[in-house]
DNA sequence: AAGGCGGGGGA
DNA sequence: TCCCCAGCCTT
Protein backbone atom coordinates (compact mmCIF):
# COMPACT_ATOMS: atom_id res chain seq x y z
CA UNK A 1 0.00 0.00 0.00
CA UNK A 2 1.60 3.94 -0.92
CA UNK A 3 1.66 6.63 1.64
CA UNK A 4 -1.91 7.59 -0.49
CA UNK A 5 -3.10 5.01 0.09
CA UNK A 6 -2.55 5.08 3.75
CA UNK A 7 -3.73 8.75 3.82
CA UNK A 8 -6.37 7.90 2.69
CA UNK A 9 -8.24 5.04 4.93
CA UNK A 10 -6.46 6.53 7.84
CA UNK A 11 -8.20 10.51 7.08
CA UNK A 12 -11.75 8.52 6.33
CA UNK A 13 -12.06 7.02 9.43
CA UNK A 14 -10.58 10.09 11.31
CA UNK A 15 -13.38 11.63 9.66
CA UNK A 16 -15.81 9.13 10.55
CA UNK A 17 -14.65 9.51 14.46
CA UNK A 18 -15.01 13.21 14.57
CA UNK A 19 -17.26 14.99 11.99
CA UNK A 20 -19.63 12.36 10.73
CA UNK A 21 -22.62 12.65 12.12
CA UNK A 22 -25.42 11.07 9.72
CA UNK A 23 -28.14 9.07 11.26
CA UNK A 24 -30.01 6.42 9.71
CA UNK A 25 -32.63 3.69 11.19
CA UNK A 26 -30.31 0.98 9.68
CA UNK A 27 -26.87 2.26 10.62
CA UNK A 28 -24.93 0.29 12.89
CA UNK A 29 -27.65 -2.27 12.82
CA UNK A 30 -26.31 -6.22 13.14
CA UNK A 31 -29.05 -7.91 12.11
CA UNK A 32 -28.63 -9.09 8.75
CA UNK A 33 -32.36 -9.50 8.23
CA UNK A 34 -32.64 -5.70 8.65
CA UNK A 35 -29.51 -5.04 6.82
CA UNK A 36 -30.28 -6.18 4.00
CA UNK A 37 -34.16 -4.78 3.89
CA UNK A 38 -32.03 -1.35 3.75
CA UNK A 39 -29.98 -2.69 0.77
CA UNK A 40 -32.67 -4.06 -1.08
CA UNK A 41 -34.61 -0.71 -0.63
CA UNK A 42 -31.49 1.42 -1.59
CA UNK A 43 -30.42 0.01 -4.31
CA UNK A 44 -30.76 2.87 -7.24
CA UNK A 45 -32.48 4.66 -5.05
CA UNK A 46 -32.01 7.65 -2.26
CA UNK A 47 -31.85 7.85 1.38
CA UNK A 48 -34.62 10.31 2.03
CA UNK A 49 -37.04 8.27 -0.43
CA UNK A 50 -36.35 4.73 0.82
CA UNK A 51 -36.31 5.77 4.74
CA UNK A 52 -40.32 5.57 5.31
CA UNK A 53 -40.45 2.09 2.80
CA UNK A 54 -37.98 0.47 5.49
CA UNK A 55 -39.86 1.67 8.24
CA UNK A 56 -42.83 0.41 6.76
CA UNK A 57 -41.46 -2.88 6.04
CA UNK A 58 -40.03 -3.60 9.34
CA UNK A 59 -42.99 -2.80 10.93
CA UNK A 60 -44.63 -4.97 8.63
CA UNK A 61 -42.38 -7.71 8.88
CA UNK A 62 -40.54 -7.96 11.76
CA UNK A 63 -38.66 -11.02 11.09
CA UNK A 64 -37.80 -12.45 7.61
CA UNK A 65 -39.87 -15.69 8.21
CA UNK A 66 -42.99 -13.10 8.56
CA UNK A 67 -41.62 -11.56 5.39
CA UNK A 68 -41.95 -15.14 3.51
CA UNK A 69 -45.03 -15.91 4.92
CA UNK A 70 -46.56 -12.62 3.34
CA UNK A 71 -48.67 -12.70 0.42
CA UNK A 72 -47.15 -11.52 -2.89
CA UNK A 73 -49.76 -8.58 -3.81
CA UNK A 74 -49.43 -7.62 -0.43
CA UNK A 75 -45.88 -7.33 -0.20
CA UNK A 76 -46.11 -4.92 -3.72
CA UNK A 77 -48.19 -3.08 -2.43
CA UNK A 78 -45.83 -2.35 0.29
CA UNK A 79 -43.58 -1.53 -2.38
CA UNK A 80 -45.84 0.86 -4.33
CA UNK A 81 -43.99 3.91 -5.85
CA UNK A 82 -40.65 3.10 -4.98
CA UNK A 83 -39.79 1.70 -8.45
CA UNK A 84 -37.78 -1.15 -10.09
CA UNK A 85 -40.09 -3.32 -8.76
CA UNK A 86 -38.03 -6.06 -9.63
CA UNK A 87 -36.67 -5.84 -6.53
CA UNK A 88 -39.63 -6.47 -4.81
CA UNK A 89 -39.89 -10.07 -6.69
CA UNK A 90 -36.44 -10.95 -5.62
CA UNK A 91 -36.89 -10.06 -2.13
CA UNK A 92 -39.90 -11.97 -1.07
CA UNK A 93 -37.99 -15.04 -3.46
CA UNK A 94 -34.82 -14.11 -1.38
CA UNK A 95 -37.30 -14.26 1.86
CA UNK A 96 -38.49 -18.25 1.22
CA UNK A 97 -35.58 -19.33 0.20
CA UNK A 98 -33.88 -18.00 3.26
CA UNK A 99 -36.87 -20.02 5.44
CA UNK A 100 -36.91 -22.92 3.21
CA UNK A 101 -33.59 -23.77 2.16
CA UNK A 102 -30.99 -22.34 4.76
CA UNK A 103 -33.46 -23.09 8.22
CA UNK A 104 -34.50 -19.38 8.05
CA UNK A 105 -31.06 -18.33 9.37
CA UNK A 106 -29.57 -15.72 6.98
CA UNK A 107 -26.36 -17.03 5.22
CA UNK A 108 -23.21 -16.17 6.97
CA UNK A 109 -20.62 -16.43 4.28
CA UNK A 110 -19.89 -13.63 0.97
CA UNK A 111 -20.46 -16.68 -1.86
CA UNK A 112 -23.62 -17.76 -0.14
CA UNK A 113 -24.91 -14.48 0.71
CA UNK A 114 -24.62 -13.33 -3.17
CA UNK A 115 -26.18 -16.30 -4.56
CA UNK A 116 -29.53 -14.82 -3.14
CA UNK A 117 -31.71 -13.37 -6.15
CA UNK A 118 -31.51 -9.95 -6.43
CA UNK A 119 -27.96 -9.44 -4.28
CA UNK A 120 -25.12 -8.60 -6.11
CA UNK A 121 -21.27 -7.95 -5.49
CA UNK A 122 -22.32 -4.68 -3.50
CA UNK A 123 -25.36 -6.11 -1.59
CA UNK A 124 -23.19 -8.98 -0.70
CA UNK A 125 -20.27 -7.21 0.71
CA UNK A 126 -22.51 -4.81 2.47
CA UNK A 127 -24.31 -7.51 4.67
CA UNK A 128 -21.53 -10.03 4.69
CA UNK A 129 -19.54 -6.53 6.35
CA UNK A 130 -21.80 -5.04 8.19
CA UNK A 131 -23.76 -7.66 9.62
CA UNK A 132 -20.80 -10.59 9.87
CA UNK A 133 -17.81 -7.97 9.68
CA UNK A 134 -16.43 -9.92 6.59
CA UNK A 135 -13.33 -8.05 5.08
CA UNK A 136 -15.70 -7.14 1.68
CA UNK A 137 -15.24 -3.42 0.45
CA UNK A 138 -18.51 -2.40 -0.96
CA UNK A 139 -18.52 -0.59 -4.54
CA UNK A 140 -21.61 1.25 -5.13
CA UNK A 141 -22.04 4.98 -6.82
CA UNK A 142 -20.63 7.01 -3.94
CA UNK A 143 -17.31 4.64 -3.14
CA UNK A 144 -16.84 5.36 -7.15
CA UNK A 145 -16.88 8.62 -6.80
CA UNK A 146 -14.75 9.35 -3.88
CA UNK A 147 -11.99 7.03 -5.22
CA UNK A 148 -12.07 8.28 -8.73
CA UNK A 149 -11.68 11.69 -7.09
CA UNK A 150 -9.26 10.99 -4.95
CA UNK A 151 -6.83 9.22 -7.31
CA UNK A 152 -7.49 10.80 -10.46
CA UNK A 153 -9.09 7.96 -12.22
CA UNK A 154 -10.76 8.19 -15.66
CA UNK A 155 -11.56 4.89 -16.30
CA UNK A 156 -15.08 4.98 -17.29
CA UNK A 157 -16.87 3.28 -14.30
CA UNK A 158 -19.57 1.71 -16.67
CA UNK A 159 -16.79 -0.07 -18.04
CA UNK A 160 -15.79 -3.79 -17.35
CA UNK A 161 -12.06 -2.13 -17.58
CA UNK A 162 -13.44 0.06 -14.67
CA UNK A 163 -15.42 -1.93 -12.47
CA UNK A 164 -12.69 -4.53 -12.11
CA UNK A 165 -9.83 -1.63 -11.72
CA UNK A 166 -12.34 0.44 -8.90
CA UNK A 167 -13.10 -2.92 -7.67
CA UNK A 168 -9.33 -4.12 -7.24
CA UNK A 169 -8.82 -0.36 -5.91
CA UNK A 170 -11.43 -0.37 -2.64
CA UNK A 171 -10.33 -3.68 -1.43
CA UNK A 172 -6.56 -2.56 -1.28
CA UNK A 173 -7.75 0.01 0.53
CA UNK A 174 -10.56 -1.77 3.03
CA UNK A 175 -8.65 -2.13 6.71
CA UNK A 176 -9.63 -6.30 7.33
CA UNK A 177 -10.25 -5.73 11.15
CA UNK A 178 -12.85 -2.75 10.32
CA UNK A 179 -14.09 -3.37 7.47
CA UNK A 180 -18.14 -2.51 8.78
CA UNK A 181 -16.99 0.83 9.60
CA UNK A 182 -14.76 2.07 6.95
CA UNK A 183 -17.54 0.70 4.04
CA UNK A 184 -19.77 3.17 6.32
CA UNK A 185 -17.58 5.63 6.28
CA UNK A 186 -16.68 5.81 3.00
CA UNK A 187 -20.21 5.95 1.73
CA UNK A 188 -21.33 8.29 4.21
CA UNK A 189 -18.17 10.34 3.12
CA UNK A 190 -19.26 10.05 -0.55
CA UNK A 191 -22.72 11.61 0.08
CA UNK A 192 -22.06 14.13 2.49
CA UNK A 193 -18.48 15.86 2.02
CA UNK A 194 -17.41 14.35 -1.70
CA UNK A 195 -21.31 14.77 -3.22
CA UNK A 196 -22.07 14.81 -6.74
CA UNK A 197 -22.49 18.38 -7.04
CA UNK A 198 -20.94 21.20 -5.77
CA UNK A 199 -18.62 18.64 -3.19
CA UNK A 200 -17.48 20.50 0.30
CA UNK A 201 -14.16 20.48 -0.88
CA UNK A 202 -13.38 23.25 1.83
CA UNK A 203 -14.15 21.46 4.43
CA UNK A 204 -12.89 18.10 3.30
CA UNK A 205 -9.91 16.22 5.32
CA UNK A 206 -8.35 14.60 2.11
CA UNK A 207 -8.03 17.59 0.20
CA UNK A 208 -4.43 17.63 0.81
CA UNK A 209 -3.82 14.62 -1.71
CA UNK A 210 -6.97 14.51 -3.95
CA UNK A 211 -5.68 14.22 -7.35
CA UNK A 212 -9.40 15.79 -8.43
CA UNK A 213 -8.94 18.44 -6.09
CA UNK A 214 -5.65 19.66 -6.93
CA UNK A 215 -5.84 19.40 -11.14
CA UNK A 216 -9.46 20.61 -11.26
CA UNK A 217 -11.02 17.78 -12.17
CA UNK A 218 -14.30 17.36 -9.69
CA UNK A 219 -16.44 18.24 -12.57
CA UNK A 220 -15.07 15.68 -14.63
CA UNK A 221 -14.88 12.79 -12.72
CA UNK A 222 -15.98 10.16 -11.68
CA UNK A 223 -16.08 9.33 -16.00
CA UNK A 224 -19.23 7.48 -17.25
CA UNK A 225 -19.46 6.81 -21.32
CA UNK A 226 -22.85 5.66 -22.07
CA UNK A 227 -25.99 7.61 -22.77
CA UNK A 228 -29.45 6.17 -22.40
CA UNK A 229 -31.93 7.01 -24.84
CA UNK A 230 -34.99 8.08 -23.66
CA UNK A 231 -37.71 6.85 -25.31
CA UNK A 232 -41.88 8.46 -25.68
CA UNK A 233 -44.70 6.25 -25.52
CA UNK A 234 -48.48 6.79 -25.12
CA UNK A 235 -51.06 5.20 -23.29
CA UNK A 236 -54.25 5.33 -23.50
CA UNK A 237 -55.96 3.84 -20.60
CA UNK A 238 -59.78 3.08 -20.85
CA UNK A 239 -61.19 2.74 -17.32
CA UNK A 240 -64.04 0.44 -18.12
CA UNK A 241 -66.85 0.87 -15.78
CA UNK A 242 -70.02 -1.56 -15.28
CA UNK A 243 -71.63 -0.45 -11.59
CA UNK A 244 -68.50 -0.36 -9.62
CA UNK A 245 -66.46 -2.83 -11.09
CA UNK A 246 -63.21 -1.48 -12.85
CA UNK A 247 -61.35 -3.41 -15.26
CA UNK A 248 -57.80 -4.30 -14.21
CA UNK A 249 -55.29 -6.78 -15.17
CA UNK A 250 -51.56 -7.32 -14.12
CA UNK A 251 -48.69 -6.80 -16.26
CA UNK A 252 -46.38 -9.56 -17.10
CA UNK A 253 -44.72 -8.54 -20.09
CA UNK A 254 -41.18 -7.89 -20.83
CA UNK A 255 -41.39 -4.20 -19.84
CA UNK A 256 -41.61 -1.74 -17.33
CA UNK A 257 -44.10 -2.20 -14.25
CA UNK A 258 -43.75 -5.99 -14.43
CA UNK A 259 -46.05 -7.29 -12.05
CA UNK A 260 -47.79 -4.15 -11.45
CA UNK A 261 -51.83 -3.55 -12.39
CA UNK A 262 -53.11 -1.51 -14.85
CA UNK A 263 -56.45 -0.56 -16.69
CA UNK A 264 -57.44 -1.57 -19.93
CA UNK A 265 -54.13 -0.10 -22.30
CA UNK A 266 -54.24 0.61 -25.72
CA UNK A 267 -50.86 2.05 -26.80
CA UNK A 268 -50.25 4.13 -29.54
CA UNK A 269 -47.22 5.40 -31.32
CA UNK A 270 -48.39 9.12 -30.75
CA UNK A 271 -50.76 10.83 -29.01
CA UNK A 272 -53.86 9.69 -30.13
CA UNK A 273 -57.76 11.37 -28.98
CA UNK A 274 -60.62 9.11 -28.50
CA UNK A 275 -61.99 9.17 -31.49
CA UNK A 276 -59.19 8.02 -33.07
CA UNK A 277 -58.57 6.05 -30.49
CA UNK A 278 -61.71 4.02 -31.03
CA UNK A 279 -60.47 2.96 -34.66
CA UNK A 280 -57.44 1.77 -33.33
CA UNK A 281 -57.48 -2.04 -33.83
CA UNK A 282 -56.69 -2.79 -29.92
CA UNK A 283 -59.43 -0.30 -29.19
CA UNK A 284 -61.82 -2.71 -31.33
CA UNK A 285 -60.50 -5.98 -30.64
CA UNK A 286 -61.20 -5.41 -26.80
CA UNK A 287 -63.92 -3.52 -27.16
CA UNK A 288 -65.52 -3.43 -30.26
CA UNK A 289 -68.28 -5.34 -29.78
CA UNK A 290 -69.48 -4.10 -26.32
CA UNK A 291 -71.95 -0.65 -26.35
CA UNK A 292 -70.90 1.89 -23.44
CA UNK A 293 -70.76 5.81 -23.11
CA UNK A 294 -68.32 7.84 -22.73
CA UNK A 295 -68.16 9.37 -19.09
CA UNK A 296 -64.92 11.04 -19.04
CA UNK A 297 -61.39 12.06 -20.75
CA UNK A 298 -58.73 13.17 -18.58
CA UNK A 299 -56.22 15.28 -19.35
CA UNK A 300 -52.33 14.15 -20.74
CA UNK A 301 -50.65 13.41 -17.71
CA UNK A 302 -46.71 12.98 -18.61
CA UNK A 303 -43.95 10.78 -16.41
CA UNK A 304 -40.65 11.06 -16.54
CA UNK A 305 -38.54 7.61 -16.23
CA UNK A 306 -34.97 7.25 -16.78
CA UNK A 307 -35.50 5.32 -20.22
CA UNK A 308 -38.51 6.76 -21.29
CA UNK A 309 -41.21 9.27 -21.16
CA UNK A 310 -44.74 8.15 -20.71
CA UNK A 311 -47.42 10.06 -21.99
CA UNK A 312 -50.79 8.75 -20.73
CA UNK A 313 -54.77 9.45 -21.16
CA UNK A 314 -57.28 8.04 -19.00
CA UNK A 315 -60.92 7.75 -20.71
CA UNK A 316 -63.44 6.34 -18.09
CA UNK A 317 -66.13 4.11 -20.19
CA UNK A 318 -69.27 2.74 -18.48
CA UNK A 319 -71.45 -0.31 -19.73
CA UNK A 320 -74.10 -1.73 -19.11
CA UNK A 321 -73.53 -5.41 -19.06
CA UNK A 322 -70.35 -7.41 -17.59
CA UNK A 323 -68.36 -7.96 -20.59
CA UNK A 324 -65.54 -10.38 -21.13
CA UNK A 325 -62.35 -8.86 -21.56
CA UNK A 326 -59.45 -10.93 -22.50
CA UNK A 327 -56.34 -10.89 -19.68
CA UNK A 328 -58.86 -8.23 -17.52
CA UNK A 329 -60.87 -8.78 -14.86
CA UNK A 330 -63.42 -6.96 -12.92
CA UNK A 331 -62.48 -5.68 -9.66
CA UNK A 332 -64.98 -3.91 -6.90
CA UNK A 333 -63.66 -0.10 -6.58
CA UNK A 334 -63.40 -0.57 -3.23
CA UNK A 335 -61.44 -3.63 -3.72
CA UNK A 336 -58.68 -1.41 -5.95
CA UNK A 337 -56.39 -0.85 -2.92
CA UNK A 338 -55.16 -4.16 -2.72
CA UNK A 339 -53.65 -3.91 -5.98
CA UNK A 340 -50.02 -2.12 -6.55
CA UNK A 341 -50.45 0.38 -9.37
CA UNK A 342 -47.42 1.83 -11.37
CA UNK A 343 -47.09 5.63 -9.72
CA UNK A 344 -48.91 7.40 -12.83
CA UNK A 345 -52.00 5.33 -12.09
CA UNK A 346 -52.26 5.96 -8.36
CA UNK A 347 -51.58 9.49 -8.83
CA UNK A 348 -54.94 9.82 -11.36
CA UNK A 349 -56.82 7.47 -9.00
CA UNK A 350 -56.16 9.61 -6.11
CA UNK A 351 -56.87 12.86 -7.40
CA UNK A 352 -60.08 11.59 -8.76
CA UNK A 353 -60.88 9.98 -5.80
CA UNK A 354 -61.50 6.93 -6.89
CA UNK A 355 -59.43 5.40 -4.44
CA UNK A 356 -58.37 6.10 -1.07
CA UNK A 357 -54.51 5.49 -0.34
C1' DA B 1 -20.64 -6.13 -22.93
C1' DA B 2 -24.82 -3.75 -23.27
C1' DG B 3 -29.44 -2.63 -22.33
C1' DG B 4 -33.49 -2.48 -19.36
C1' DC B 5 -35.59 -1.32 -15.22
C1' DG B 6 -38.89 3.80 -11.50
C1' DG B 7 -39.29 7.55 -9.20
C1' DG B 8 -37.76 11.81 -7.16
C1' DG B 9 -34.62 15.70 -6.02
C1' DG B 10 -31.46 19.16 -7.42
C1' DA B 11 -28.99 22.05 -10.74
C1' DT C 1 -33.65 18.59 -19.22
C1' DC C 2 -30.25 16.00 -17.49
C1' DC C 3 -27.83 13.61 -13.83
C1' DC C 4 -27.66 10.91 -9.88
C1' DC C 5 -29.17 7.85 -6.31
C1' DA C 6 -26.20 2.08 -0.71
C1' DG C 7 -27.35 -1.96 -8.43
C1' DC C 8 -28.99 -6.18 -10.44
C1' DC C 9 -30.59 -9.15 -14.01
C1' DT C 10 -31.04 -10.66 -18.68
C1' DT C 11 -29.53 -11.24 -23.28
Amino acid sequence: MGSGEIFFTEKLLEWNKEQNNRNMPWKGEKDPYRIWLSEIILQQTRVEQGWPYYERFISHYPTVQQLAAAPEEEVFRLWQGLGYYARCKNMLAAARDITENHGGKFPSTYEQIKSLKGIGPYTAAAIASFAFNLPHAVLDGNVYRVLARFFGIDTPIDSHAGKKQFAGLAQSLLPTDNAASYNQSIMDFGAVVCKPQQPACDDCPLQKKCVACHQQLISLLPVKTKKIQVKKRYFNYIILQHNDNIYIRKRTANDIWQNLHEFILVETDSATDITALQSHAMFKQLLGNIPFSIEKVSAVSKQQLTHQTIFSQFITLRVADLPTLNGYIPVQQQQLNNYAFPKTITTYLERNSLQLF
